[in-house]
DNA sequence: ACTGATATTGAGACTCAATATCAATTACAA
DNA sequence: TTGTAATTGATATTGAGTCTCAATATCAGT
């Protein structure tokens, strides 16, 4: 059982809620692909190995794996929200090429410490900092646009 | 005359693109507001002075506005794209209030110089950067959420 | 193992931002 | 002034995400 799980059943004894197959499913699945997949291509995925699951679920799901810190939420530009796995993973930030899509992870303690300092600079209390260069990777940098 | 006007009428000759008093109306609009409306708040404010204005058109003129840099769009992590003035502004980013929306702008030269190192380092050629932190303002921290 | 209160599910309707279509209108170079 | 190419706007459409609510599943307490 991959610790992912049983921080979810801890989450949901503790919020009084129930472990379902459903739940058990999306999870599986989610655990199983490396990165940034949107809600609505899950759906369409687990429909495929499960034809009755619903595309509700699947939305309630990704957000309860958020709060219970197993999955984080990104934007990435295109109209839709993206997850990707957080337990045991280290905060990063992301390169994003507009042309091909390619994603490059990195991760910066001097974005860390620029939070930390311009949100005291504003009496501000900081929870989320979200930082993204968009640009051109190095093989699309070769043709025009 | 304001300058942002000059700009357009130079950019759509360059295009082969037409003024138009749709166009205009627009621009006057969007310079009169001193901040970060969506599209469609301008689109309702405008349907109240010219009935006949049509939403596309709307949407239609900010990216027009954002070629030819007079504005620039911003997500604020609400479901909708803002604009706000690009012309003779200085490249900012955001402190944003999760729980009354309230928008604190910032320059920082550090996060200038950490996209251009980051960006060397991945051989990337980067574009634009976003930078925002999400929290709770002065005013907001008194209260439980 | 059973039971009942309660949490969950999922089909489908709905919202909201944004885009596409296309016939009618308008701008402007010549 | 005129011809043509760009623009407009009513309307339909898309796509992500949420809501509703009757039916179903879970699990703590016995
Ligand atoms: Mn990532
Ligand atoms: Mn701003
Ligand atoms: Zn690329
Ligand atoms: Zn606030």
């Amino acid at each position: 059982m991959p610790k992912e799980k049983s921080v979810l059943i801890g989450f949901l004894k503790k919020n009084k809620m129930k472990m379902t197959s459903q739940r058990d499913k999306i999870l599986d699945f989610f655990l199983k692909w490396e990165k940034h997949l949107s809600p609505d291509e899950m759906y369409y995925e687990l429909k495929k190995l499960y034809p009755r699951i619903g595309r509700a679920t699947v939305y309630r799901t990704l957000k309860l794996l958020t709060k219970a810190n197993i999955a984080s939420q990104v934007e990435l530009g295109d109209g839709a929200s993206r997850f990707e796995h957080k337990y045991n993973h280290p905060h990063h930030y992301h390169l994003i090429c507009s042309r091909c899509g390619k994603l490059i992870e990195f991760v910066s303690d001097k974005i860390d410490a620029l939070k930390k300092n311009i949100s005291k600079k504003h009496s501000f209390l900081p929870n989320n900092v979200r930082f993204e260069i968009f640009g051109l990777c190095k093989k699309c940098q070769k043709y025009r646009n």
